[in-house]
DNA sequence: GTCTATACGAAGATAGAC
DNA sequence: GTCTATCTTCGTATAGAC
């Protein structure tokens, strides 16, 4: 599992503490209640970190707090997603990213969700979170793009299909969470997949 | 602008009073804000309703108006869908739907979104309203899939089709209001015009 | 129906001791 | 670093008068 959270423990090469713990709790938090839902009580009883301690590893409160857990999210799932596309095929890594999310909703009965969405949702209260969302889409569309165009995609439409992937599957998560069914989700898998393959081919 | 609220008002043929606007202020403001990041006093202020009579109105409680906000919202758009779909045709009723939240994205500067949306993710103070969700996103799928079918797209297929779209343009509408872009959602509405062209050429 | 007042709890944040 | 206590603000909800 990817663990870049901040520069502060990566240059010090600091084992996982309470500071690390409280920001991967909040990134589970967020995915059931969201940023305004989650408070920090709620974050110290989920990781088991010290009640004295938030402030002083969190010196710009909930909102850095929110902007680090959605950082680490962030990370997490491009890590997912850097290791499904290593064998560049765009089409097993499509579903492996579902699977993923598959995965989730089924194992939390359809509780969790993903907090980067949440966090640009709620993000008026904390800009900081709101653009770290931006910055993993972004990159999450990157790494799709990057590897369709290494299959001959040609550049603008590797983009767009990178774009519409993100899109489709973050949309379904939430179909599925509001329906309480699968069924969303894999229906977009499917048609996910014809296109991809259909580019591909088109690609030669 | 379709005006189904509750069947109380719809039974009695009343006109817009202060009960209807307080749903319509709240679902502007959950698109904003969300469900807990807005307020009984900032529905009050933004609908001009008095103060003293929200529990008259709402004995259920900000649950309540969360559901009837997310009805509300929900048929809004339905509405606006089934116009778009007047003349049968999928792909001008996608450009169409786009349109709608490309408008709203651009006059409030990203600040707003889907408010079912919001009503899924947080919809754990408020089963109801999540319900609601479900019924929204079911009905606008269902709208798209009966005009694919018209065009001869087989059933399974229009349903596939209808729930990419849907999904895909609710997760655009999130990667633009990340990213503070527009260009998330004009990939999308480009990609999904190929594919349902493609589909009705495919049909024949 | 709408008003005012208020109870009650929750949450973010700060201060000062250890 | 971590603790406890506290401040302040806010939000939901209720009660009772008009």
């Amino acid at each position: 599992m990817t663990r870049i959270i901040t520069d502060y423990y990566v240059d010090r090469h600091m084992a996982p503490d309470a500071r690390e713990r409280m920001i991967e709790s909040a990134a589970v938090l967020f995915r059931e209640r969201g940023v305004h839902g989650t408070s920090f009580s709620d974050v110290i009883e989920h990781s088991g970190a010290p009640r004295g301690s938030i402030y002083h590893h969190f010196p710009g409160g909930k909102a850095q707090l929110a902007a680090e857990a959605t950082r680490y999210a962030s990370q997490y799932t491009a890590g997912a997603l850097t290791g499904a596309l290593a064998h560049d095929d765009p089409v097993v890594a499509v579903r492996a990213f579902v699977a993923l999310w598959r995965k989730l909703l089924r194992s939390t009965d359809f509780a969790s969700g993903c907090p980067v969405v949440s966090a640009t949702l709620e993000g008026d209260r904390s800009p900081a979170a709101r653009d770290a969302a931006g910055v993993a889409f972004r990159q999450w569309e990157e790494l799709l793009a990057g590897a369709l165009e290494r299959r001959s995609v040609e550049a603008d439409r590797a983009r767009g299909i990178a774009t519409l992937i993100v899109s489709a599957v973050e949309g379904a998560i939430v179909l599925a969470r509001a329906q309480r069914s699968l069924a969303p989700l894999e229906r977009v898998a499917d048609e996910l997949e014809v296109l991809v393959t259909g580019a591909l081919v088109e690609a030669g």
